[in-house]
DNA sequence: TTCTTTTACTAAACACTGTTCATAACTCTT
DNA sequence: AAGAGTTATGAACAGTGTTTAGTAAAAGAA
């Protein structure tokens, strides 16, 4: 009577299958340019289908947005071996970058569109684990700096939102094609990549300052 | 023989109007919510007109654009008064968070979409004054700083990117509706502005104790 | 004034988008 | 094999940006 295990299991299969679908478009074009037609044609089904396995393009976006944690947090994973906190700190702003950077579609889903936070406020809270477990390593992290004398008398809740919103502001200004044309890196042959480089590394120089 | 000139001026009202009626529905809705057929239906014209006074609808968001930083530069414009450059940095955040809160759709369209940027590549470099004009504005009072002793050793071009991606970030993260979903924002009662006001503080602080 | 040319405008269409619904086509149980 | 239940879809609706062909009005020339 394995019947209706195996249809659940084709049920899931066919969620993954558009999933994965959706989420390789996302990789190739940008957020805009997906479309419900659009996945429908790359899982050879018709577009009403997909409205069988989720309820709207949203819900589509919101699944993706909690697979792009997942990935964030696989980038952060191996961090934990560094043991000294504020190389720590300083290796997982590189590793966000380099995530927002090589998945900047994803990125763009994640963190810098409401359309899915939309479907997040009425969905359980459970579901923003992934998202919270990010935040919380990183306050963690800020707290550990904390008790080798950096940063000292300020919230390490407020002081990572700092840092989360200068990270953030980086990232997303490059996805949104805005680095490139700030005065004095639109006319030389600075590549968008250095002009991160260079911010992030004043951004480290600056924290380290702030020990003692 | 004053025709053509009537001609020129009665275009440029067709234009400013189109401009005008677009940047009320911007304050109304979002950026995804604005249509041609919106537009027209405002100025009681056919949606096809529009086209006669604009290439296409990014160069109606361009135009906003621009718009845009003439509003930012009039938020900076009475800052000037404060004869303190670390007093002024500081008021210059807090103008910056207070036009990107009253002005939600346009700073998203100032700064959070590709679309109107990559009508910018293709365009004058001289239309950029504007944005130009607000960035040298940050850079110079990093650099009267740190002649006082603040951020020492820091590249001012550098460290003026490093306070406008934080602040850029914050701001954004807002405005996509990320801010309240982070983790201790959600379940308190905490509003978004303490949030916000809350992290600026912190960054503040956290200048504040780079000088020297 | 009359005729011609230029300009300003728009209705209709095209190719898209997300979404819904009646209907058809399978699958499974009896 | 017949009926019930599930699953897939074609067609449609309302919306989007944009183009084109055609019309009506204004301007210039005779």
């Amino acid at each position: 009577m394995g019947v209706k295990e195996r249809k659940e299991r084709d049920r899931q299969e066919m969620r993954d299958q558009i999933l994965k679908s959706a989420h390789q478009l996302f990789l190739e074009k940008g957020f805009d340019q997906i479309s419900i037609r659009n996945i429908a044609e790359a899982i050879e089904y018709s577009p009403a289908t997909i409205y069988l396995y989720f309820k709207d393009k949203n819900e589509i976006v919101h699944a993706l947005h909690q697979d792009g944690f997942k990935l964030l947090n696989q980038h952060f994973q191996p961090l934990a071996k560094f043991e000294q906190p504020f190389e720590r700190l300083k290796e997982m702003g590189k590793a966000y970058i380099k995530f927002a950077t090589e998945n900047p579609g994803v990125y763009e889903l994640m963190f810098m569109r409401s359309e899915p936070m939309e479907h997040v406020s009425d969905c359980l809270d459970e579901e923003w684990r992934e998202g919270d477990r990010a935040f919380e390593f990183l306050v963690e992290t800020v707290a550990q700096c904390q008790s080798q004398g950096y940063f000292k008398g300020l919230h390490p809740h407020s002081f990572s939102m700092m840092i989360w919103s200068f990270i953030h502001g980086l990232c997303s200004l490059r996805i949104s094609q805005h680095l490139g044309h700030v005065k004095g890196a639109r006319e030389s042959k600075i590549s968008l990549d250095d002009i991160m480089t260079t911010t992030y590394a004043t951004f480290s120089q600056a924290l380290e300052k702030l020990k003692g």
